[in-house]
DNA sequence: GATTATTTGTTCGTATGTATA
DNA sequence: CTATACATACGAACAAATAAT
């Protein structure tokens, strides 16, 4: 054993392993500013030879990061550091594109499938249906400068927003396709909050690795009337959003 | 093909697929108390015989339950029903006490650890203390009829709460402890919510598995005069609780 | 479009130290 | 004290995705 402390600061056989004194150095070094958001770092070949350990080592570092949030891998491209999670207000007049809008970041909305289908019982409810009742259920991902932050599944009663995928699709927003459909205004009538892993399909949606933790969020829309127009499930990527209530 | 409407109910090639009729099917046995929380489920092999399915479809609808957090599957012992999580309304009253009760579950705070700390950052500027200032930090759990939902850390400014501790440990509440302390009342400022992974330490308190996932709820609270009084951040074991905004 | 280089992801094998039964 | 399990670390090779030529 010898050529050990080739790399200042990294002292080997001192409780700490050298997995986790490279991780503190990462995160430093993005703290500091020396890695800014969106910005790639050195490949783990680059890193094991600054490190002076195997690149297992570096890897096993960098996915502690990538545990907290704080990079993501890209196989093929590279590790790129995340960028701090958005505050995203959870109230009566939730927009997404809004909240984005304001954080100096591009929103827009993909549809990714839409299709009738007949009312389960809880949309029904939500909905103030009769459980089997025709509705317009949707599949989309929300993104902020090509991130996707979330992804939604929508239901809509049916005979009133027959055109609502086609509005979607070309405006990118539910609050433009609301107004294409005669819907000026909506607000938000109840929001409740879980959260679990993301399953396969989630993941490669929100682009984030299988397991990840996402944020549940069931809510209802009403019209000005108070009529509900709008069922909703959204998954957020618990490592790029912070809701936040009231304040 | 024959013999396919053995179960009453179960209508083949009809828009609904088959799966999600024995989902349905499921989610209201389990609604109307047939197959209760805690309880083990028929083997699939048991359920294929009943719906007259291959043991392929009720694993795709058991898989559609589990996503929904309805039931939990355990290789070689079987499924089961999870307990519903408890609505945890967040807002500015929001009482643990009051809605642990107001479920009809008897509720009470552990104190784990209070010590006298100098004011972290993100403590500070939440209590508009300098930083540095003494602290208040407690440690508590909990409980909802002794199964742990939440774990917190608690930052109070010091001169004022030096007897909150053992108030604390007597009362078992926060309210409760408050009012020993002579607050009266006190509302929530503000609240913001990311969920992540449970560490060893974090899951140990909750009594859940290490990486389960837990919500993280940041919140400050202030006194009728408007002084912030507590800043706090609970840990709510995510699948236990499903915290309510508005509605 | 095809080729090549770069980068991350995965899987072997080996060795060592540490905590536990 | 021994045996077992687990975590850590190094080495090599290849697969898969991406970017540049």
């Amino acid at each position: 054993m010898e050529a050990q402390a080739q790399m200042p600061g990294l002292v080997r056989g001192e409780g700490l392993t050298a997995w986790r004194q490279i991780a503190d150095a990462l995160i430093a070094d993005i703290a500091t500013g020396l890695y800014t958001a969106g910005q790639q770092l050195p490949s783990e070949a680059a890193l094991a030879a600054r490190f002076a350990v195997n690149r297992h080592t570096v890897r096993r570092a960098l996915a502690a990061l990538a545990e907290g949030g704080l990079v993501r891998a890209s196989q093929g491209r590279g590790t790129f550091v995340e960028a701090a999670p958005l505050a995203y207000p959870i109230g009566p007049r939730t927009r997404f594109s809004e909240i984005v809008a304001g954080a100096g970041r591009e929103a827009w909305g993909d549809l990714l499938a839409a299709a009738t289908v007949p009312a389960g019982a809880e949309q029904a409810e939500a909905l103030a249906l009769a459980p089997g009742a025709p509705v317009l259920e949707l599949l989309t991902v929300h993104r902020a400068d090509e991130t996707p932050l979330s992804t939604a599944l929508t239901w809509l009663p049916l005979p009133r927003f027959s055109g609502f995928s086609e509005a979607y699709a070309a405006r990118g927003s539910i609050t433009r396709a609301f107004a294409a459909c005669g819907v000026d205004d909506y607000t938000r009538l109840s929001t409740r909050i879980r959260a679990r892993p993301a399953d396969a399909q989630e993941a490669e949606r929100l682009d984030i690795a299988p397991g990840r933790v996402v944020m549940v969020v069931s809510s209802v829309n009403i019209d000005a009337a108070g009529v509900p127009i709008q069922a909703n499930r959204t998954l957020f990527a618990a490592d790029r959003v912070e809701l936040v209530i009231g304040g």
